[in-house]
DNA sequence: GTGAAAGCGCTAACAT
DNA sequence: ATGTTAGCGCTTTCAC
């Protein structure tokens, strides 16, 4: 006897409806009003139906009957986030598992790693699953590849990020407006030498914070030569060496825009290093855990990613219930938090 | 035409594996055998196969293969872990999702909330929807409920928390060690009035904690008067005012052990507030992000979450693999960080 | 190398 | 109020 076969022969096989209609001496159909709560079944029969499922330990197989119901629903919905292992992920993805809980749907999570190549096997992972909707954040270029998928009638939503190629909804935050007011908050305390760290350049969030970095410099009319634009940061380490080689050049900025939240806490990690954290003013975007309790206090642009999750929940289930509006983009406001770290004068005191 | 139609009109329903076989000009089973990748096609068929499943986007339907295969497998699998939004849940999340991803398997995430009900409810979806395996941190006093998925042969381990009623499968840090480790950490510091403030009672890990923190100071002869132990915390804002009682009391602690990542931020924010930060030890349980910048650091017994979801997920393949060893409990180390905040004196300077 | 027929567990449609 | 039959999209079995 094989482990396998042993392993078999302690295992009964999951009881059916057959099994519990046998057992409780009626149809197959019985069984199925009841477990569907449908009507027209006395309360007796119900309650035979009832007993034998117990004794069986049934459990109706979703998938199987969802293969013949009308409205082929599987209850189940694919979100797709930067990675379930960040914080602003992590909000967004629990603000969508509740309003989905709310309804009865599961929700496959899966971790996008900014890899246009991740995104394309998740999404297949997805719809082969035969998910009800997509909640996407997307790292490729373009995404006329879900075109034949909004054809079919799957709902896709994009969260955080706009989608390119395709008409459909999107929730995403005030990301040129809440970068261009960390510059203008710096601005007013007298910085003109401001630096941007951001993230990948082939993310369209890191490039609308880039522009509204840029856009309110040149409404200030501070030269961008002043400001050292440094992009393709993707993590607390790569985050902070940039910002040390910065601190440790010829020409240091007096304040520091960190466009993402590891880029924020490297950034912090660089400015503790040189010792420079109470002479660097120092704005990030998205808020972190503790930041409140840093000396100075990190002043953010906070974003509201159960927000985000949450409403784009909802289109999700709005277009399930037949909302066929012109697709929506949603622009959820970012909130500046004074803390300490944005409102450090620069060296020579308020400049003008 | 009312907006439902409108909206079907535009819908095309997904292609089939029968229409595929039609467009190419084969029967259905030769269909079969391309997208399963079996032999015995020739490359001009299954060139023709493939032309047709691109021309129709046509996406196999796993649930419904999975209804007849003779493995029966969804290749998807169940996770519970305490909160989607925690960062040791995010931790835990990432490293199932990373172990699932490279076999092929989807992983449905739901949050506890340290809620009996919400586990058997999220048990129940995930039965419903067949995953091949459940990874499941507790909220119940006895899985006995399970038992029946167990002979069912349905894979189930369980991550962070022990089982109670059942045997099967844990991986789980090592709780009463980590704690007794962080007591004796500040018993060598020269304290004798540590506080304990812990999560609900109800969670095994939390009474383990506890169980370290007392055994520590039993060995250590200190007499448990001198440890106010508080339980029941289960957020930032009840560990902070729990705290701030403590401090505001008659006889307030010289060190906490706070047992729990959101119970030491919470922690924190009471000894800030009542700028006991600089003269009162604090060791967490739980590493926390930001506490290496803090004034003074945050001394922490770091668990490893990553390992704990590598490991439960790597059993789970294992079980499905068909290993029939008896259940294992697999205990992951923690690693007392040092940073300062454990390593603060007591006022009088070390005693004895 | 390929295909026809049966059937997985369930629901829809139509009995009775 | 309850049961019977067909069939969802696929894999299995077995025939050719």
């Amino acid at each position: 006897m094989t482990s396998l076969s042993a392993r078999d022969a302690g295992s009964r096989p999951r009881a059916t409806m057959r099994q519990v209609a046998e057992l409780a001496g009626v149809g197959i159909k019985t069984v199925s009003r009841v477990i569907n709560g449908e009507p027209n079944v006395t309360p007796q029969t119900t309650q035979r139906v009832l007993d034998a499922a117990r004794a069986l330990d049934y459990q109706p197989d979703l998938h199987a009957g969802n293969l013949r119901r009308a409205d082929r629903r599987t209850r189940t919905l694919g979100l797709l986030v930067g990675s379930v292992d960040n914080p602003f992920s992590g909000a967004v993805h629990r603000a969508v598992e509740d309003a989905a809980a709310e309804r009865g749907v599961a929700v496959f999570a899966s971790s996008l790693d900014d890899d246009p190549q991740r995104e394309r096997e998740a999404v297949a992972a997805f719809l082969r699953r035969r998910v009800d909707g997509l909640i996407l954040t997307t790292a490729t270029a373009d995404q006329t590849y879900l075109e034949p998928e909004l054809r079919h009638g799957t709902p896709v939503v994009f969260v955080d990020r706009e989608p390119s190629g395709i008409e459909t909804d999107a929730v995403v935050s005030d990301n040129a407006g809440g970068a261009a007011r960390a510059v203008e908050h710096l601005l007013a305390h007298g910085h003109r030498r401001i630096a941007y760290l951001g993230d990948l350049h082939s993310i369209q969030t890191a490039r609308e914070r880039r522009r509204g970095f840029l856009d309110a410099l040149d409404r200030a009319a501070v030269p961008a030569d002043d400001a050292p634009v440094i992009e393709d940061l993707h993590d607390q380490g790569t985050a902070r060496e940039a910002l040390l080689r910065l601190l440790d050049g010829p020409n240091p900025p007096t304040a520091v825009f960190s466009a993402q939240n590891l880029i924020t806490i490297g950034a912090l990690h660089a400015l503790r290093e040189r010792g420079r954290h109470r002479d660097t003013a120092l704005v990030g975007f998205d808020d972190v855990e503790l930041a409140d309790l840093l000396e100075p206090g990190v002043t953010v642009i906070a974003q509201h990613p159960e927000d985000l999750g949450r409403i784009a929940a909802e289109r999700i289930f709005e277009r399930l219930d037949g909302d066929d509006a012109p697709s929506q983009r949603v622009v959820v406001g970012t909130t500046l938090i004074v803390r300490g770290s944005g409102e450090i004068p620069p060296p020579g005191g308020r400049r003008t």
